[in-house]
DNA sequence: CATGAATGAGCTTTCATTCAT
DNA sequence: CATGAATGAAAGCTCATTCAT
């Protein structure tokens, strides 16, 4: 997954050539975006102020501007990280040993954990507040994130069902139906943030086996009875 | 000197009887909050400047200040009629003719098509957009809105185990999967603008179906056979 | 002493001939005036709003530009009634009986009781605020006010030095010199809010007795010994 | 957000060390006060607005907001300022040679014509205009202006009293008697601007003069007779 | 390169004044 | 006449961005 080529924060190839980037020390830059992230995670993007960022970053004003061509790019680009960030290994649950059932489980224990956690639901609220304005970049974020996990998923599936093991007809919307099932209770009532914290052990075992059993009711052949 | 309402002698306990401020237009409030909605759902809240909804509400700037004491009050208000527009009538559905597929599917349709409709995605927006700063009007957005749909919802399935037609351990539990299956593979695509337009009535359709089918196969009793 | 011919808060002939007078109401005129007094004493000319104004004398906006053309013309016209009020009998206190140093005692104690009362010195304060963009109302208030005490009592230091009882060149002087050290130590303290408290009468009795003191031992004649 | 001096990396303990905030330059400080001391006398504090001051000081906005955290802190800063200007060598008078007669000469001429002048006058009218509002700041202006200067010359009194050169009582209490007599008939005129110039050396010299003349007639023992 | 002082457009909010009722 | 809702210019203040050092 080479998402390197497109990052917003690196508008073109003149930067990889041009006098800006030379020297450009990549320690600072992410020192840049690390002060960039508490402070837009905690203001959201408008209410951050490039000052309150200098200072939560510990770097002046005209260094961020050698970095980033303006506000709305290191947001971007600090998006862009972000995202790599939180759905770069969800695929790994999947792979291993087990049962389709643990297998599903370890998955869905694993994104809902992830996905529900402070740090990628203020995340999620950043990103959305900006939706209307960016809809690229919020459109970027879930294809290259939520989704992609998803496609990770179905390809499983896909593969379960060859091995006659499933039974499903699409097997990118069981994906999605599997996805949503294991955050039911929790995804929206986080995002609102009417789930004030992060939902324990016990929350997402039940959440997620109760998706788990559902799935699994639905799309695994039982001797003598059909699915979908 | 603190003097919102431009009402010199209004002696306070007139202001909590009927209207809010003796004297004040509703039709005038409504026209600002009209225009306020157009801006905020376009903009988000701290991009929204008075100005904007000044011209777009086709109020002078001080008129605003006379119905609302500053833009978090105009915001808020402006949410709460949100609200109560988008969630009145959701249990609705529940009521009247059919089965329980039957009736699950009409509350489905209807909750998938209004939850995931333009007005009121762009409204979710908003709101997460402040969610961190606005803590508890979020929270409340939510409590009264979704949460309430779904114990509905919830009331419903109870009284049909009790009936003897389902066997759900957890109502408000299932409650909650449900209603995120119908909107499964929607209304995270739908947020992140990753789905551009109003689902179709197929789409929907499919979806809820697809959940009802879900829904029953497990909650269901089947002769024979147990399900939680 | 007719003052009444150039009123501000009369502007010219117009208003006691055409229609916006007639039918006025003098106890609304000096209701309103009376919280005018209460706004602009307490904060001054430019923090006082219209609308405080309003509140406190219990009118409508509209009502007190029915009476007063703006918010310049109520200030002049109630400070023009408040320097009447104020200084009205001040020349009382050198006619009646006693000798010359009892009747300057009264004098000096009127008026430094009144000039230095916390009334006369928050009006001093408002006056003194825009005395620089209001030079005439300013130099107005204290021709007729303050200058007018000090000239009643050149007048009465004339007729006892006509009669042989005081030796004084410069009679006006006199009377200023023996105002000012009347309230020699009171009245600058005061009106910088230093002297926290309406002087007592302990520390008036005091005040004035040193003055009259003072002024006597040099402008009183005494037998083998010239003054001035 | 609340962030004054645009310092990113401005730890706090700096500020307070030499000049007020590392690096801000003093020239372009002095450079506002002296804009805003010419708008803020001429208009008053209230309807100085902080754009007139921009253009007067030739600085931008933004850029006394780096300097004085608001309106008020630049004012009371700039007031702090004027009363050290003034009040700083009043005292010098009184030191130095001539008899007692001479050298409160001096020290009237010097206070009347300071005091008097139209700088000073319109410094007294600006704060006092605000008197009712800051209420600390403006007795704080007398206490270490005018105060001061009386509290010298009380002591310079107190000396001549123990040198048996002059018979006071009092001497605080006389020290206020001599600097209002200085300026009887100058301080309130010039206030109140009923006396449009500067007090002449001719009218200084007047008012002075009887004041050294009362003051020493009442307090400078003369052989068989007493004073107070 | 890094810095942060300077800029000025633009923000939210206030208020003297008007005028339809 | 009295009322007070409406106006819109102007207030204090902020902040993304620039640029001399």
């Amino acid at each position: 997954m080479n998402d390197k080529t497109d990052l917003p924060g690196c508008p073109g190839e003149l930067l990889r050539q041009g006098r800006r980037v030379a020297g450009q020390d990549p320690v600072k830059r992410d020192q840049i975006l690390d002060g960039a992230h508490r402070v837009f995670t905690r203001l959201g993007f408008d209410a951050s102020s490039m000052n309150d960022i200098t200072r939560e970053a510990n770097v002046s004003k005209g260094t961020i501007y050698v970095y980033f061509a303006n506000k709305e790019e290191l947001f971007e680009t600090l998006m862009e990280r972000e995202r790599q960030r939180i759905f770069s290994d969800s695929e790994m649950a999947l792979t291993g040993q087990g049962t389709i059932a643990e297998r599903l489980m370890r998955y869905g224990t694993l994104i809902v954990r992830l996905v529900c956690s402070d740090v990628v639901i203020r995340a999620h609220r950043v990103i959305l507040g900006v939706g209307e304005r960016m809809p690229e970049m919020a459109a970027r974020f879930y294809e290259r994130g939520p989704q992609k996990g998803k496609q990770a998923l179905a390809l499983f599936m896909k593969a379960e069902v060859e091995a006659g093991n499933l039974v499903i007809d699409d097997v990118e919307f069981a994906a999605h139906q599997f996805s949503d099932l294991c955050m039911a209770a929790i995804f929206r009532p986080r995002l609102f943030g009417y789930m004030a914290n992060e939902p324990t052990t016990a929350e997402i075992e039940r959440s997620v086996g109760g998706a788990v059993a559902m799935f699994m009711a639905y799309y695994a052949p039982r001797p003598g009875a059909g699915a979908a």
